[in-house]
DNA sequence: CCCTGTCATACCCGGTAGGTATCACCGAGG
DNA sequence: CCTCGGTGATACCTACCGGGTATGACAGGG
C-alpha cells in the first residue's frame, strides 16, 4: 500500500539528516539493524531507492532528497495536528480551560506594536487567552508549521511568508546601533556600506540553528549579549527602528538611508478556521 | 509520546467523517471492535476526548473538530510526500525516466494560455516533461495538497490560493453563455442581475464533491452536459472570456459588465524546491 | 595484513494490531 | 412492559512484525 507511516518517516528523516545509520539509530534511541531493515522496507514499499550506500557513509538519491523535504512538511503537519488537538482539548467543556491562542514573536521585536495588539484584543468581547511565545532568530515559521504556535508576528524580508496567510501591520526603516563614542555615531544618517566594512567594528554573526555564518565578527545568540558587545565598542548592529525601545545609554542609533524597509506581518497557517484567531487578526488590522 | 501515527489519523478521520464506528470500520476494511479500541487509545494518548458517544450515534468535540481539520492537512502532506517521492524515483539514474512535473488544470479552462505555456516551456533548454492532469471543479487545490500534482493553473476568485505560492498570469472578464435564440442574446452587454433570475433559464448547479447546492437549475458535473443544456435552451451559464474557445453554433456569448474579473494564476506548494518547477514558473511569467 | 568502521543478515522474543464472540445500553414497537 | 434491533464497548485469542542481540561481508587505513 501507499500509506507511509509516521514512524517510517521519522526513521528516514534521522538517517537522511545524519547520513549514517549508527548515529541515526542512536538519535532515535534504537539499535542499528532494525533501522536498516525499516529503511529497506520503506524503499521496497515506495518502489524507489532513497539512499546510495557507498562504502564510507551514505548519500541521498534524488528521490531521497524529495522525501527529505516533503517528509519534513508532513512530519511538521502531524505534530502540529497533535499539538493543536491537545491544546483544543476540554475547551468545550463548560467552565473548562478557556480557548487559547499561542502567538509567536521574535524575542524583543515590535514591543510597542505587540503591546497595543494585546491590549486592544483583550478589550474585545469574548477574547481568547493569548499566550505569547518568544522565539529565537527566525524560528516563528517553524513554530507555526509544527503547531507550537497558532499565529505569529513576522518580519519581512527576514521571515518568509510562503505557505501562510498574512496581513501587513507596520512598515519601518532600519537603524545602525553604534557605540556612543564611535566617530560614525556623530553622523545624522548612514548607508549600509558605511557600516558593513568598519575595520574596528565587524558585524556580529547570529546563531541559526546552533551554527554561525563565517566572518570576523563575534558570535551572538541573544540580544543582551549583542547590546553589551556594542556598548563595549566591539561591534555594530543593524535593526528595525523599533529596536530603539531597548537601547542603552552607551548606544547611539543612526538611521540607515538605503536599508530595505522592514514590514511586520501577522501570519497564520492558511487552513486555520478558528474564531478566536479571526478575532485577533481583525483586531490587528484595525490598529 | 506525542507521536500520532498515520494509521491512527486515518482511523480517526474515517470515524469523524462517518460519525459511525460500524460504517467507518467497513470503509477501512476492518472490524468495528479494533477500531473502537484504536480511537480510545488515541484519546488516551492525546489526553483529550475527541468524540461524544451519545446513544444513537457519535458527534465531535471541539478537540475532535480540530483534529479533523489538522489531520486532513497532515494526511494530505504524508500522501503527498509518498507520491512525490515515487515520482522522483529513478530520475537521477542516467538515462532513466526524465524529470517530470504534473500540472493540474481545470478541464477545459484557459486552453489558449495552457497551449502557449506548454509550447514555450518545451522550447526551453533542459525542460522537464509536463504531464497535464485535467481536474474536476475546483479540485486543483486538493491535487496540489496531496501530491497528485506539482503545480496548477488556478482561477481566482473560484480557487483559493491560501497556502500556496503563486504568480499572476492573466486577467479576463466574464461572459454569459445563452441559447442563440433567446431574447437576451440580442443584447450587447448584460449585468449579473440580468442572468441570475431568468424564470425560464435557471442557473445550473455544479457538483462539488458529489453534492449539489439547492436551487431550481439542472444538476451538472461536466462541461459538455452544460453546453448541451444551453444549446437546448434549458439553462444559462457564466464563464470567463476564454470559454469562447468551446462555444457551439447554438450558443451566444454576451459580455457581463459587473461580473468580477477572473485572474488565472500558476500556483505551487510553498515549500517546493524543484529546478524544473522554477523553470516552468519563469516561462509562465514571461508569456 | 589485520583492524576498524560501516551497513546487511540471521534469528529470537514480546507487544500489539486485528479478528471473533459477546456484553451493555437505549429507543422503538407491539 | 417486554422484546428486538442497532449502537459502541469489552474479553479473549492469535499472528504478525517491530525491535533486540549476535554476527557477517566488505572496504580502507595503519
Amino acid at each position: 500500500m501507499d500509506t507511509l507511516e509516521t514512524r517510517e518517516l521519522r526513521y528516514f528523516m534521522a538517517v537522511a539528516e545524519e547520513l549514517h545509520f549508527g548515529r541515526a539509530a542512536e538519535r532515535l534511541g534504537m539499535a542499528q539493524p532494525p533501522l536498516s531493515r525499516a529503511i529497506q522496507q520503506l524503499e521496497r514499499r515506495l518502489g524507489v531507492s532513497l539512499l546510495k550506500r557507498n562504502r564510507r557513509g551514505v548519500s541521498l538519491t534524488g528521490a531521497g532528497e524529495m522525501l527529505l523535504h516533503e517528509g519534513r512538511a508532513a512530519l511538521d503537519a502531524t505534530t502540529a495536528a497533535a499539538r493543536r488537538t491537545r491544546r483544543a482539548g476540554g475547551a468545550d467543556s463548560p467552565g473548562g480551560p478557556r480557548n487559547r491562542l499561542v502567538l509567536a514573536v521574535k524575542a524583543g521585536a515590535s514591543h510597542e506594536l505587540l503591546h497595543k495588539l494585546l491590549d486592544a484584543y483583550a478589550a474585545e468581547p469574548d477574547a481568547a487567552e493569548i499566550e505569547v511565545l518568544p522565539s529565537g532568530t527566525c524560528e516563528q515559521e517553524g513554530m507555526l508549521r509544527d503547531g507550537r504556535a497558532d499565529v505569529a508576528l513576522m518580519h519581512a524580508p527576514f521571515n518568509s511568508l510562503a505557505g501562510f496567510d498574512s496581513e501587513e501591520l507596520m512598515t519601518e526603516g532600519q537603524i545602525a546601533i553604534l557605540p556612543a563614542g564611535h566617530p560614525l555615531a556623530a553622523h545624522r544618517t548612514l548607508s549600509l556600506s558605511d557600516v558593513s566594512d568598519i575595520p574596528d567594528l565587524p558585524l556580529a554573526r547570529w546563531s541559526r540553528h546552533g551554527t554561525y555564518p563565517p566572518g570576523p565578527g563575534p558570535e551572538i545568540h541573544d540580544q543582551t549579549q549583542l547590546a553589551q558587545l556594542i556598548a563595549l565598542g566591539r561591534t555594530v548592529a543593524v535593526f528595525p527602528d523599533s529596536a530603539r525601545a531597548w537601547l542603552w545609554a552607551e548606544h547611539t542609533a543612526v538611521p540607515l538611508t538605503d536599508a530595505p524597509p522592514v514590514v511586520t506581518h501577522i501570519a497564520w497557517p492558511a487552513h486555520s478556521r478558528s474564531l478566536a484567531l479571526a478575532g485577533l487578526i481583525r483586531t490587528a488590522t484595525r490598529l
